[in-house]
DNA sequence: ACGATTTTGGAGCGAACGCTACAAAATATC
DNA sequence: GATATTTTGTAGCGTTCGCTCCAAAATCGT
């Protein structure tokens, strides 16, 4: 019973993901999102409710196609050392190529959105904290194998990825220099290694 | 020559950096800004130009006042590693006393229109690069005092703070929480540290 | 085929946006 | 005190904002 959609919701989807994300929230207009959408406006409305809802339901596909699709790709490889080292370089490869600098989606509207929008503000939160449990289950895995120093404090040294990661998505969008990023990123991963004989500080394998 | 201004030019300004800073670049309107600056719309025109650069201006005096004289007041006591410490101290402990989560306005800017306004961007990376250079100095201070590991590097090290402090500010908007915020930062500040003899990874003084 | 139901395009709502025009008010120079 | 110059308040410019209304179009069950 009744007319059905015309366009392709995941397509319509994909280009609202795209217009928040390259304009941020207040600056992306409805009309600009019905354009990249491929729909009208009172398609938008009734399909989607509104701007907000709208923005929700984008933030939703982008931490499933982007955030959890890749903590599952470099989680499946068993290696827990080499996942978060390789989610890392992985961040930074796509910083330094994202010539529009659009950043990270979770992160902008961590800064954006989130403090003025308290429920929007409690979905970013659990989406950040899935990245921090992804750094905490390897690290807590890379002890058991014997890759990572025994006493490692997994819940606390995961906190200090979150947090250096969140600074690499920021400084990329001011200064998207390798040289700074990877800076950045080193004394972190050196954390993960097994500690050297001799007292070398900064140790690399 | 001319009818002098009748409004507190400091006071004017100061109302509008509260703006930008609560409300961000987009969300504030001009008419915001002329009322908490305790002008008129023609007053803010004639005397700053328009939105745009009256943000520059804003940002340039939040650097002034609230970035410099906090390096300035850190770095005044002459104890290298204690400037960096009480530096991220009194991030966090700011962070945790901001109710209204307004964060950082360089930190906020370099998300919000630092990539969509490449000279905007520059100046935001400027600011940036001044507070990374304050962590290098302050290293090498500390190195040359013996506080500090002799190889410690102090170029990458200031960008693994400068990152660190990013995150924080990040964090802190979605989740203002102080083990979390301290867990970020400790690592980092470890790294000041002299090493220890025995393999113990996470000294702390 | 028909009625019920849903989607679609278009027009347009009231409000807010950044900004400007303009004349009155206030000062310095002469 | 007359004149030139600057600031101020008010009004309003044209545009865009998020959103809604409505009739035509398309599909279902019967």
């Amino acid at each position: 019973m009744g007319r059905l959609r015309e366009f392709d919701e995941a397509k319509a989807i994909d280009g609202a993901v795209d217009c928040f994300w390259s304009r941020g929230y207040e600056a992306t207009s409805v009309r600009d999102l019905a354009e990249h959408m491929g729909i009208g406006g009172a398609s938008l409305y009734n399909a989607y409710g509104g701007k907000r809802a709208l923005f929700v339901t984008a933030l939703a596909r982008y931490a499933e196609r982007s955030m959890r699709e890749r903590i599952a790709r470099h989680e499946g490889n068993g290696q827990p050392k080499e996942a978060i080292r390789a989610f890392f370089a992985e961040i930074i490869e796509r910083s330094l190529a994202d010539r529009d600098r659009k950043g990270c989606l979770l992160v902008n509207s961590a800064l954006d959105v989130a403090p003025h929008d308290a429920e929007i503000g409690k979905v970013v939160a659990g989406y950040l904290e899935e990245i921090r449990a992804f750094f905490q289950r390897n690290i807590e895995a890379g002890r058991r194998a014997g890759q990572m120093p025994r006493n490692l404090d997994a819940a606390g040294v995961s906190a200090h990825l979150l947090g250096v990661l969140m600074g690499i998505r920021v400084l990329a969008r001011t200064r998207p220099d390798r040289a700074l990023l990877e800076s950045v990123a080193r004394p972190a991963l050196d954390l993960l290694d097994m500690p050297v004989k001799p007292r070398a500080r900064r140790a690399r394998s």
